[in-house]
DNA sequence: TGATGGGTATGAGAAATCTCATATATCATG
DNA sequence: CATGATATATGAGATTTCTCATACCCATCA
């Protein structure tokens, strides 16, 4: 064992290295399928994944992206929640799960554990509200620019059009007109297995435009 | 004290009431004034505070309402962040202070306090993300008839129209556009003061819009 | 085999929203 | 009082986004 440090030793006050296992996800896995009961703690070490939940009606939301490091599936291990959401990787990603049947209790009284979760949770709180904040101000064609980076890291873009087009907040046919757009100015290249991304620095001051900055 | 029950009672481990003092507010009154340094942990127990925060370039920016019950400077208190941001009350507010210096240490190694701060900012966090996602898909005259509802509950909407206008994420122009149509169409009367709810079941019908449900 | 449903795709016109330009009122400040 | 900064206010035309309508492809299933 020639670890430098072991990566949670931050996160807990006590050694959880004997009930931790790591499990990697290449990009695209499912790493929590939705509806599960879990006892487990996820820890996100490396990686970015993709949160989703099936609504009543049978479509699939996408609700947020989370990137490490980070906690998941934590809710449920508080007994805050009974079921998970759908969990994705989308970028290759390094997890570790932490078993609850063993030491679940040693956890819930881990002062170190609670008080960086809580730092953890309102700075994602907050991040995210400034973020969704000023990306509601953006045109889609901004909106879409980072969108596809941020899930297509390997250059292919492969989201279903009609869940992207849901988590954009527009309506599919606008989604599409935009994404033909971009393949009309050679930013993407449609392909049998997804869109080629030809331009990534064409999408990177797309999704950018520091100078838009209304009122 | 013929309390039947003290409040804080359920997030803590221990008696904070030696440490704790009740404080009021009324609609409007500032609790926390921006950039302050702040050393105590807030409660709301009762009412609806909003936060905001002044950009680089000055203008003031909304950031989220918050409804009690619910922890406010917690970020702070855990030593996450310096300093605080703009709180002010929307809803006449019941607001705990509980004083730091006296039992910062307790307080931050009381388990049962730190667990439901852990499952308040989930759930916080969990509630904004959906909330931000339904809210983008409806068109303003929609958002901006639940913002009044919100921010308006003595039924006189007084919030400066530049912020209202970058909180929803449309340009000032559009923003009065659509509050001009409310006051056409008799939902809103323009007073001296701020403009008067004619018709708050118009704004609630408006606001609601169930059947809207894209794709 | 035919039917059904979901994802994909495209067109045309309508509605929402933005940009730019201009004007007035208010308020602090020298 | 004059001045500048900010909020308020309104108009006209451009751009973004939506609604509705119509196809096609491909899987599943009876």
């Amino acid at each position: 064992m020639a670890d430098a440090r072991f990566p949670l030793e931050d996160y807990f006050g006590f050694d959880v290295r004997p009930y931790s296992a790591l499990v990697r996800f290449e990009a695209g896995d499912m790493i929590l399928s939705e509806g599960e009961a879990n006892d487990a703690l996820f820890f996100l070490e490396q990686g970015r994944v993709k949160v989703s939940v099936t609504q009543p009606n049978g479509k699939v939301l996408i609700v947020s992206f989370i990137d490490a490091p980070a906690f998941l599936g934590e809710l449920e291990f508080l007994g805050a929640r009974e079921l998970t959401n759908g969990v994705t990787a989308v970028l290759p990603c390094a997890c570790w799960r932490i078993a609850g049947t063993r030491c679940r209790e040693r956890i819930l009284n881990d002062t170190t554990f609670l008080r960086k979760l809580c730092v953890m949770q309102g700075r994602r709180f907050v991040q995210n509200a400034e973020k969704s904040a000023r990306s509601q101000s953006y045109p889609l064609k901004a909106r879409l620019a980072q969108f596809i980076l941020q899930t297509a890291p390997d250059g292919v873009y492969r989201e279903k059009h009609t869940e992207a087009a849901a988590y954009l907040g527009v309506t599919y046919r606008h989604y599409l007109y935009v994404l033909a757009d971009f393949v009309d100015c050679g930013i993407l290249e449609k392909t049998f297995q997804g869109y080629r991304i030809r331009d990534s620095e064409g999408l990177r001051s797309l999704s950018g435009m520091e100078t838009l900055c209304r009122l």
